[in-house]
RNA sequence: GUGGCCAUAGUUUAGUGGUAGAAUACAGGACUGUGGAUCCUGUGGCCCGAGUUCGAUUCUCGGUGGCUACCCCA
């Protein structure tokens, strides 16, 4: 046998993986080993020396390969077609956004970690994502944007001037056991309004979240938006009961459109609510008519809010058929001060699909200067629900104006260059992977190409190509000046 | 953080205590200068670990992951 001496030169890492083959006797040797693989690859399949401990290992190596691929919890990819789903919604969003003159914003991924812990209880905090500790600082990723934003307007509040208008959309992550139309992260459209304390500001907020709906297709027959002021909701419980539980209740009239009638009693019972007020409380939030709230305003509290929600309804006549008086809707977050409203489908099928609220406490809990501010939140994930059940999803046309077929080698170069040169102006695809004509066609086929060209000597050579519209099935020569003039 | 259901090719799934079939998708051929149909071929799989067993993809337990409800919430 004639032996060669060939050098090879392998990676530390795969020298590694040998070295385990070699320590568990499979191999004698690595330089064994490697001649083993190198035979194996030759001689093909069938005349593998098969060595059954090394099929196990190899079996191994592509499960723990198989275990890294796994996708955190909570996440989800974007391929091509949702992507562009995604990018149309989003598209939607920013146009009702610029015509209402809000301006984009965007923020870090992750802040201090004590930027982010400061307005929240222990309850928020253990949703954040901190990120290892580098040095003396600690981080944690976006949980939402107002206190990020919060701090931008901070940065700058001297000299923006009011109201300052922004919107944004982008992802935000929180540390939650996932459920339907909740990840961990997700996106999110919103918009923050700083610097005005009139009711004029709420009802440029919701109309814009109104508008951003309506702009996706839905209609009143979809979804509306429960409203709420907090003052009257606060004002008319004091009325009712000593002050203190006030919050209490407050988180339990939030849930109550989840649980049945008893477990409202019962829930109300455990924080020393007496049946009396209890029947009192259901009275109150069950009231429809904004006329009918006022006989139980017996304080300046209650009066001031319910002044605040009348003016907002009026301000929003042109769009009442989407608005809904409902004094249950609390909203959890402790640092809503005046209006608070949730959009829902109109079964109520899904969790809330936009939040938000007035917020005038918050800028001057981060040492800002005291200024009013109001906003709302969107999800996305619960939004697509509804999108996908009412058949709005937008569909993408992103098929190519043209396939360029090549016949043979002869021509691909020329194919090339006419590919490049379309491309100037059309979305143009190109076979790449030497298929026959017919699979070429097929291929055209599958991916809605329009026109396809095909590249082919005979024609090549008086300067021409043919054209095939995929449509009509027509087929005609076009020369190469006026294929790119025609484009 | 708590509970329920589930885990088999890329996807949807059938099935079994003796290591697995289908449909679809993908690649190719029939048809090397013409697509959507049809036929054929190929690629590709039992989530991980421990236990019971001669033998586990199947049974048991644990883990991981998915879905979902609760908690909480923009």
């Amino acid at each position: 046998m004639v032996m060669e001496t060939l050098q090879i030169r392998l990676t530390k890492g795969l020298i590694a993986e040998i070295q385990k083959l070699v320590d568990k006797d499979i191999y004698s040797s690595i330089s064994e080993a490697v001649r083993d693989s190198v035979r194996r690859l030759v001689l093909g399949k069938e005349d593998k020396i098969v060595v059954p401990e090394a099929k196990e290992v190899q079996e191994k190596i592509k499960k723990e390969i198989k275990k890294q691929l796994q996708k955190p919890t909570g996440t989800i990819d974007f391929y091509p077609e949702e992507m562009a789903t995604r990018k149309a919604i989003f598209r939607k969003f920013m146009a009702v956004a610029e015509r209402y003159n809000f301006k984009q914003i965007e923020t870090p991924a992750f802040e201090n970690l004590s930027l982010l812990t400061q307005k929240e209880g222990e309850e928020i905090k253990q949703q954040i994502f901190t990120l290892e500790k580098r040095g003396e600082e600690e981080f944690g990723l976006r949980f939402d944007i107002t206190v990020p934003a919060a701090r931008m307007f901070i940065e700058k509040q001297k000299e923006l001037s009011r109201p300052v208008k922004w919107f944004y959309l982008t992802r935000m992550w929180r540390y939650e056991r996932p459920q339907q139309g909740r990840l961990r992260e997700f996106y999110q459209f919103g918009t923050e309004l700083f610097g005005s304390n009139k009711p004029e500001a709420d009802a440029e907020v919701i109309s814009l979240l109104i508008d951003s709906f309506r702009a996706l297709g839905l209609t009143e027959k979809d979804f509306f938006v429960k409203v709420n002021n907090r003052k009257l909701l606060q004002g008319l419980l004091e009325g009712v009961i000593e002050k203190g539980d006030i919050f209490e209740i407050i988180s339990v009239i939030d849930k109550k459109s989840k649980i049945t009638d008893d477990e409202f009693d019962e829930e109300l019972k455990r924080i020393k609510v007496n049946e009396e007020n209890i029947n009192k409380i259901k009275t109150i939030i069950n009231i429809k008519d904004i006329n009918e709230i006022k006989e139980y305003c017996n304080n300046d509290l209650s009066k001031e809010g319910l002044e605040e929600l009348k003016s907002i309804l009026n301000l929003l006549k042109g769009k009442k058929e989407f608005l809904r008086i409902d004094l249950s809707t609390a909203r959890g977050l402790a640092y809503y001060t005046g209006i608070v409203f949730e959009a829902y489908d109109k079964n109520e099928k899904y969790r809330a699909l936009a939040g938000g609220g007035r917020y005038d406490k918050l800028i001057e809990m981060f040492n800002g200067e005291p200024t009013p501010a109001t906003g709302f939140g969107m999800g996305y994930a619960t939004l697509s629900l509804l999108l996908k059940e009412k058949g709005l999803i937008p569909t993408i046309d992103s098929s190519p104006d043209y396939f360029i077929a090549i016949i043979n080698d002869e021509v691909r170069e020329k194919a090339i260059e006419i590919a490049s040169n379309l491309r100037k102006k059309c979305k143009v695809e190109i076979d790449l992977m030497q298929r026959n004509l017919g699979n070429q066609f097929k291929f055209a086929n599958k991916i809605g190409a329009k026109k396809v060209i095909i590249v082919g000597p005979d024609e090549l050579k008086e300067g021409k190509v043919k054209v095939k519209d995929m449509e009509t099935r027509k087929e005609e020569e076009v020369s190469l000046d006026n294929l790119f003039k025609n484009t």
